[in-house]
DNA sequence: TGGTCATGTTGACCTAAATCTACATATATT
DNA sequence: AATATATGTAGATTTAGGTCAACATGACCA
């Protein structure tokens, strides 16, 4: 979205002084550096999943459910103090990052952990 | 209604709001383990963590890192398209939550990975 | 059938965070 | 010294998302 101008100028410097040569044609390699990056296969899990633990309630329920092997929402929500729509929310963004399944039995709904909960940084 | 301030300790104050209805008996014992889980050692460290790489443009710094080993803020302003400032302000967090050590040599600014960026959920 | 319980969904609100501009600081160069 | 360069900081604006109340869905039981 920068257009940059200015700012490319402390790159083109730096490189110039590294390589001898013009440099402010380089700041492309580091776009595609990062567009490299950007477009790997798990950069975008990887996001999903950082962003999923990145709440103090979601990385708590995850705690939760690493001490008790399951819970049901309501237990959830007993331990977090929260509404059960905020639990509810909750847990669906952990399950839509892969880090916690469900399981319905009746009208309870009972979470569990998923089987590699980790987190790999691309 | 719940009284307690309301942004300080968010956790603290949700945990105190579910002591009435007392209709189901197991309530205190599940907040006695949120209160564990929230009070674990690892718990405000890992919350920082997370939440440090839980944002596009620092995952995809700390991606930069992992293929280049150090870089200077004006290569990490080129890859991202960002402003220095918004750089500057990327880097700073990385560096609070200790996934990412910094180096100054002359005027540059120079970041690495630091020795175990990897994420602990408690 | 109706009623209640446990949970999901919607829509709005409100706080936190990401980003920018502008300025400040520090280093290098002349 | 002065000037240019590289990065940090402050303040303002805008966007993302956490939260709740209200409503909807689906299951169980009378």
């Amino acid at each position: 979205m920068m257009s940059a101008s200015r700012s490319d100028s402390a790159l083109a410097t730096r490189l110039e002084r590294l390589t001898g040569e013009a440099a402010s044609c380089c700041v492309p390699e580091y776009r595609g550096l990062a567009k490299e990056v950007a477009a790997s296969a798990h950069f975008p899990e990887a996001l999903k999943r950082v962003r999923a633990l990145a709440d103090e309630n979601r990385l708590l329920a995850v705690g939760l459910l690493k001490r008790r092997k399951e819970l049901c929402a309501c237990e959830i929500q007993a331990a977090t103090g929260l509404t059960h729509a905020t639990v509810s929310h909750h847990m669906a963004v952990l399950v839509d990052a892969k880090l916690v399944k469900s399981r319905r039995e009746g009208k309870w709904m009972y979470y569990r952990l998923a089987e590699r909960p980790e987190v790999r940084v691309p």
